[in-house]
DNA sequence: AAGATTTGACCATT
DNA sequence: AATGGTCAAATCTT
């Protein structure tokens, strides 16, 4: 617990360190090759944090190729809460235009049921995670569309990932979405080949994006407001047609890449990947402490805001030892 | 053929 | 009885 606190802590400092040493080498212009390996530095640094976040249940979302290019849209929220039966939920809201799919948050997810909820416009859909029964976990998650927004979807997490998705995070390279499978449309070319699930996972990504796009807006509950994500939204449009340009370029400059950026789930769905080696490796309930509105700032962590990640320090006087807080 | 999704049935809770 | 969550057979996709 503390070591995953003070892990989480240097490694923020740290990347906003080197953050600040490569901004004394823009002026003026150092060599290319510092440059890029002061960004590599930065991402790894961002990389352990944010997969310590994810590791305790946090879906930090982002897409890093496209964080240099745009940071303004954080539509995207997250919220934390305990439930009355003592499971940690995660509710997140999420916007299909921002190619931030809610079937897509890194994680393998199957579905099992799908349900007409009184009041509700959309059905929910109810997921649990691929390796249930092959690793026993049993994070589930439920997604629903916004009545007021379709283009927003509701997402519940219960429970956190205890498998090891390494396998499906690895050796993948940049996809190209397919054309939605619930239109039809299989024949699509892909410049680059993909794994079986990813190709699925990418379909369902943008077909969930097409039937997205319907109606408008609406905010749960503003007040729990706890986590923004991560959110640098993709045209559709662009990435539907294979306009990957930008990733590739940004992915070219960066040259040596962490795994988690190289994942298929970051550049399609702008989910930022958890690093294999955390997976499901701590156990502590950081993420509660986190989700708590005493505990921590509403400041977007995710939008690589040198100035935000000041805002993000935990309160030295925080009870982390005070089991209240973890009931 | 294997794995994922769909969908009506079933179950638990209120 | 109504509602939400899960199961599981049928179906679909690759």
């Amino acid at each position: 617990m503390d070591w995953e606190l003070n892990t989480l802590l240097n490694e923020l400092k740290q990347g906003k360190e080197v953050t600040n040493q490569l901004m004394k080498h823009l002026h003026p212009p150092s060599s290319h090759q510092t440059r890029q390996a002061l960004l590599h530095k930065i991402l790894c640094s961002y990389d352990k944090a944010l997969s310590i976040l994810n590791s305790n249940g946090f879906l930090v979302e982002t897409n890093p190729t496209a964080a240099a290019f745009d940071v303004s849209d954080k539509k995207d929220v997250f919220k934390r809460r305990k439930t009355s039966s003592g499971w940690t939920e995660q509710l997140r809201l999420c916007s299909a235009k921002s190619l931030d799919n809610p079937l897509d948050d890194g994680y393998c997810w199957r579905k099992y049921g799908q349900k007409a909820i009184l009041g509700s416009n959309f059905p929910r859909g109810y997921y649990r995670c691929t390796h249930r029964h092959s690793q026993g976990c049993l994070a589930i998650k439920q997604v629903q569309r916004s009545d007021n927004d379709p283009t927003n979807f509701e997402v519940k997490y219960r429970g956190r990932h205890t498998c090891n998705q390494a396998s499906h995070f690895a050796a993948t390279i940049v996809p190209v979405p397919t054309e939605s499978k619930e239109k039809g449309n299989h024949s699509r070319k892909r410049p680059f080949q993909l794994e079986q699930k990813q190709k699925q996972k990418v379909q369902h990504v943008f077909s969930s994006l097409e039937s997205g796009l319907v109606v408008k807006t609406e905010d749960l509950d503003n007040r729990e407001q706890i986590f923004p994500s991560f959110s640098f939204p993709v045209e559709s449009e662009q990435v539907k047609n294979g306009l990957f340009a930008e990733a590739l370029m940004e992915n070219d400059i960066m040259g040596n890449l962490s795994p988690a950026f190289m994942s298929p789930a970051t550049s399609e769905s702008n989910y930022f990947s958890v690093s294999p080696c955390h997976m499901g490796s701590f156990e502590s309930d950081l993420t509660d402490i986190m989700s708590d509105p005493t505990s921590v700032t509403n400041s977007p962590i995710g939008d690589l805001d040198i100035s935000s990640l000041d805002k993000l320090e935990f309160d030295p006087s925080f009870p982390f030892d005070n089991p209240e807080f973890f009931s």
